[in-house]
DNA sequence: GCGCTTAGTGGAAACGTTTCTACAAAACCG
DNA sequence: CGGTTTTGTAGAAACGTTTCCACTAAGCGC
């Protein structure tokens, strides 16, 4: 029809198809303000008849909104980040929100120039799963911009927002049920305490230990790297000893699968020679056998509530002047299988193949002490 | 020193600070066009001074370029997209650019809405593995924009640009070392025959077998979902069926855990009963017992190679008038391990545990015959 | 010193929206 | 029917950059 020379047509152009103004046109897309219907309509139909799409960064510009939200996460490869992200994903674009994704590989020089290379685009809302974001003052200066941020499984501190796993309670539980089939040298393989995972895994292990009045061999908390290699010769080196550990708790999937190559290399049975505990429903802890009793989490929930929690946090939401700064905890489940086996004994009787409930979620407003 | 207002400081800010014009000041950043020494440097400790980062949306606004791009794919929670998309990215950001991120849930609708959700975000250029787009109607539609677009693991004809996995070739030499093993009833298990993956297995599947002069059994080519509930399910019938397959190749990474998953619960061992072929270097493969025998490839390189066909075609390449369609193809390796013995032998001989080198790339051309 | 080129600069226009202001027309109300 | 509100509209001013254009002040050859 009318062929507007080329390029995309402007709101401009459809303003002068209808036979209206501009600013006619525009408030008739947002239904914002006064506008007649006959107005409207004329407008949606030169814009259908030109194929107008508005143009979302004219729009970032003047709205000073890029409808855009960044995720930092260290490297999602992970698979146990992946699915989160996933859902995160999922979550914000139904409501029309699009992910800037970024991995920071550990860096944290990187992770700072990502941070700010993510403000520069002017996006909405920071999801951050990074590690050096735990450090006060990087949290300070985050949380004074007018930026929303959400912490995924990091602790911000009582003025942060975000979603947790509760780590701690996981690992006690595992502990627990270790102690509980007579294993004293327990092996605790996670990644680094530098970040919150890692420093709640090893409460979490250690106030297990306490329970019993017994105190965990520090030689046996292995809190570094968390790749498949590091595990594997953490693995063979912590079996080599001369007095090895009965059971490895394994909470990390790269973590899981260097251990139990290193068990594989070693020559030893799981659950006779070592009990195993690893993390996450993953294909490998269900397959493997014997069939690995896992730590789990649900993330799906994780990621879901990490969105929600942004989303409300955005400035678009309706009543977005109660940012109360709000944590959300996930629990953690154990889904019992046949990886583990009583301490130093020959075979293990204990058995429960199928999968528990999914978890729920538990709500905890942040106390904010100024 | 000098709090402008509130908010960020702009280019404005910076200019009066410095003494100068916003003219001179932008040409300062960009050392474009002709400024002195002394500007440049006045510019930089007033940009310095007060903090001040460009609004890369005010710079698309004019520059008419974001430095995003778009990446659609069905589902990245699949482990190999997922580190394929970890290159792309790592690739991306060493040139300054955004990976802006969306998953289509197969959901050919919802892949339309993204890649025009895309659009009005101006990203400047896009990255489809998603299945829809082998459409033609759709290909033309996309080609003829001038937004760059590059296929990832997905057909676009001879004027589409993309990296491809030479599947039809891995399929090849799976299925002929399983036909020189001695099976026959090879079951084929792979993701939909509609998008390209599927459609070049099941040819190099069948061409397997007519090197010898045979024809696979239809039945036994279950070409469509690719969850691990699916391939579960199909793998039960399969071998419940009166006459069942001696071999099994799972090429997805879930249809592999499904499959071996039907296998334990059949009480089937691999590899005495059914010989099994499954895909990428996993955690499962690697650590399942017996480890199984796979096809793989190089995901980083593909992630990577996709990730600079679409640099090349970006508008701030050095030469990118020269946008001549490009494909890459990138070559499987199998990796033979345990999973794979003699069609109905008591016991398999063939062992080879270590891994094959690094598989090499090789470039193709895309013909143009417009 | 006088034209000529050239280096450097300031100012303004543009990118495509939204929103503000001003104003006209219509509606309502004694 | 005059005044007041309401409704809808047009037009322009932003948003923060880059880039174009015009212009001045050097530099240079003679």
């Amino acid at each position: 029809m009318k062929p507007e020379r080329k390029g995309k047509p402007t709101i401009r152009d459809v303003a002068l198809a209808a036979g209206v103004s501009v600013g006619t046109a525009s408030r008739a897309f947002n239904r914002a303000g006064r506008v007649s219907e006959a107005a409207i309509t004329a407008v949606q139909a030169a814009a259908e008849r030109l194929g107008y799409a508005p143009d979302a960064i004219a729009q970032s510009m003047r709205t000073r909104s890029s409808g855009v939200v960044g995720l930092l996460v260290s490297d999602f490869t992970n698979p146990l980040y992946a699915r989160i992200i996933n859902a995160v994903e999922a979550r914000l674009q139904r409501d029309g929100f699009a992910l800037l994704l970024a991995n920071t590989h550990n860096d944290s020089q990187h992770e700072r120039a990502m941070i700010d290379f993510f403000r520069r685009r002017r996006v909405d809302g920071l999801i951050l799963g990074a590690c050096e974001t735990e450090k006060p003052e990087m949290i300070d200066a985050l949380l004074a911009q007018d930026l929303p941020v959400v912490a995924l499984d990091r602790d911000f501190g009582p003025l942060g927002s975000g979603v947790n796993v509760d780590h701690y309670q996981g690992a006690l539980q595992a502990t627990r049920y270790l102690l509980k089939l007579g294993h004293t040298r327990i092996a605790l393989m996670t990644p680094g305490q530098l970040v919150r995972p890692g420093r709640e895994r090893i409460a979490g292990f250690c106030d297990a230990f306490a329970e019993r009045g017994l105190k965990p061999e520090p030689k046996l908390i292995r809190a570094e790297r968390s790749s498949m290699e590091f595990a594997f010769s953490e693995a063979l080196a912590l079996l080599s000893a001369p007095v090895r550990p009965t059971a490895f708790v394994c909470l990390g999937t790269r973590i899981l699968a260097g251990v139990l190559q290193g068990l594989r290399h070693s020559g030893l049975s799981v659950p006779d020679d070592v009990s195993v505990v690893g993390v996450g429903d993953t294909d490998l802890s269900q397959l493997f056998s014997p069939a690995i009793t896992s730590l789990t989490w649900d993330l799906e929930a994780v990621g879901t509530a990490t969105a929600e929690l942004m989303l409300a946090r955005l400035p678009a939401a309706p009543g977005h002047d109660s940012v109360e700064p709000e944590r959300i905890v996930m629990t953690t489940q154990m889904i019992l299988r046949d990886s583990c086996g009583p301490s130093s004994s020959p075979s293990a009787v204990l058995r429960a193949p199928s999968r528990h409930a999914i978890n729920p979620v538990s709500r905890a407003k942040g106390g904010v002490d100024k």
